[in-house]
RNA sequence: GGAAAAGUAUCGAAGUGGUCAUAACGAGCCGCACUCGAAAUGCGGUUGUCGAGUUUUCGGCACAUGGGUUCGAAUCCCAUCUUUUCCGCCA
């Protein structure tokens, strides 16, 4: 949710930074409606200011024996005027919410404008990997190991599906718990979230209303806002811990990771060029976020894009961190670095984990504040959130950068000791 | 899933149509006094939000949430949510 002051004050500045993303915004009729709730406020509070003055002497004329009955003649009419007003400042207040609802983020200002074009890489640890034998895909290696079984899990649930099987589920489950055990090492709280969420949390988020039709939902109330649905990251629990709450400031930053598997409807996607494990309907993801003063974020920022890297740097992949221009930031960040994993066999590198600073975007949008020692005045605090990381993107690295000429697979030595000791797949 | 009870500030809790909503009473927290210091005691302060002025301020709204009744609702009525207890089901 953006601050409709910072419209007021710096709209053309602000109207040219969503510009950036792609956004063209209309701030005229939000601005125009801003005035007209004001004016209708101010004249219904004095209505209100009079009906509470004249009624708290009715007692008073009561106990005199004095007649209240032309009193309540005027003060019924004083309520239809109180009762209309409020409808129509009502009114006001929902438009101008609907209409900020649907608004992005407003990007930081050294972004470049326009979409992936523009991304610009700003770090690139390891090599690609060259192969003195005729590298496979990690479809063709999973399916030979037995790893990964992907037939049954369409005949289980449809294209999009696969099943982990034998020492895949186990080299799954070791990067799983590789990652936690480094966030733990790093002081993060270990969450383990419902999967199932309530509308408010999508709202929260940033995902909802626009990119509600990008999830499962569960019940079948007509009314979206009743019904819950299937997180498609961990970001949406976690980001929505403390919604309407003030928190100490000097609990702050706090920092969580959850570990859920994310479900995503991926409708009209690259699915046919993206074989495997690339994009499926569900995949397990280790998720950070912590909450920030706003004067410490980039600072929270820097530590969460540091903490990914380190993580496929110790497992030794290939890989790039990517400066994401702003149209390719999501609608709700206004700062995205992708790290981006490189997969042999595509030639291509692809994000495992996506870093970004929602700024105060999500803390308006839920109501999380911080109690600013300064002022001694609550204030919105800024939320954070990266991967740590998408296993479904690290997995096919890791077989195909992996990969021996017999087609087994060497297990990256900091998972050796979540596998049991076990150091090839085969 | 069924039944009953409950939801008021940081916590406990009183208020059951107007005079007791910043909200009693108790505790916590902050400041001051007493003290060599601490404890104890005493005094004062301690919600959020919106609007108008912006140096002191004034006013509206908020008693789980949303409606309704009324001149007037924490209080009466309806719906929803949550919590607790009991019953049912269950890993």
């Amino acid at each position: 949710m953006l601050d409709l002051k910072r419209i007021q004050e710096n709209k053309e500045k602000v109207k040219e930074l969503l510009l950036r993303k792609g956004y063209e915004a209309d701030f005229d009729t939000i601005l125009e409606l801003d005035i007209e709730r004001k004016k209708i406020i101010s004249e219904v509070e004095q209505y209100k200011a009079k009906r509470n003055k004249v009624s708290a002497e009715i007692p008073k004329l009561k106990k005199e024996g004095k007649p209240v009955d032309g009193i309540f003649q005027d003060m019924r009419e004083l309520g239809d005027k109180i009762a209309e007003c409020d409808e129509k400042a009502k009114s006001c207040e929902k438009q101008i919410f609907d209409l900020l609802s649907v608004m992005p983020n407003i990007p930081d200002e050294d972004l470049l404008a326009g979409e992936k074009e523009n991304n610009a890489v700003i770090r690139e640890v390891g090599k690609k990997p060259e192969f003195d034998f005729e590298m496979k895909n990690h479809v063709d290696l999973c399916t030979n190991l037995g790893i990964i079984d992907y037939q049954r899990g369409t005949k289980l649930s449809g294209g999009g599906y696969w099943l982990y099987r034998g020492d895949g589920a186990r080299l799954e489950w070791a990067l799983l718990n590789f990652f936690i055990t480094e966030h733990l090492k790093d002081g993060y709280e270990f969450i383990l979230p419902p999967h199932q969420l309530g509308y408010n949390c999508g709202f929260g988020a940033g995902q909802f209303p626009k990119f509600s039709d990008e999830v499962y939902w569960l019940d079948c109330d007509e009314d979206r806002t009743k019904n819950r649905f299937m997180l498609p990251t961990a970001e949406t629990a976690l980001v929505n811990m403390y919604a309407g709450e003030i928190i100490d400031e000097s609990k702050l930053p706090m920092k969580f990771f959850a570990y859920t598997p994310c479900y995503r409807k991926e409708a009209g996607s690259y699915r046919a060029e993206e074989r495997g494990m690339i994009r499926g309907h569900q995949f397990n993801k280790v998720e950070m976020v912590q909450y920030a003063h706003p004067e410490k974020s980039m600072e929270a920022f820097n530590e969460l894009v540091d903490k990914a890297a380190s993580l496929i740097e110790k497992l030794g992949l290939h890989f790039r961190v990517s400066k994401l221009a702003a149209g390719d930031c999501s609608a709700s960040m206004a700062r995205t670095y992708d790290i981006e994993v490189w997969i042999p066999s595509m030639g291509i590198y692809k994000e495992v984990s996506s870093v970004s600073n929602a700024n105060d975007y999500q803390a308006r949008r839920n109501n999380t504040k911080y109690r600013d020692s300064k002022t001694g005045k609550p204030a919105y605090l800024h939320t954070l959130n990266g991967s740590g990381l998408a296993t479904s993107r690290v997995f096919p690295a890791i077989i195909e950068q992996y990969q021996n000429a017999d087609g087994s697979i060497r297990v990256p030595d900091v998972l050796v000791p979540f596998m049991g000791g076990q150091t090839v797949i085969k």
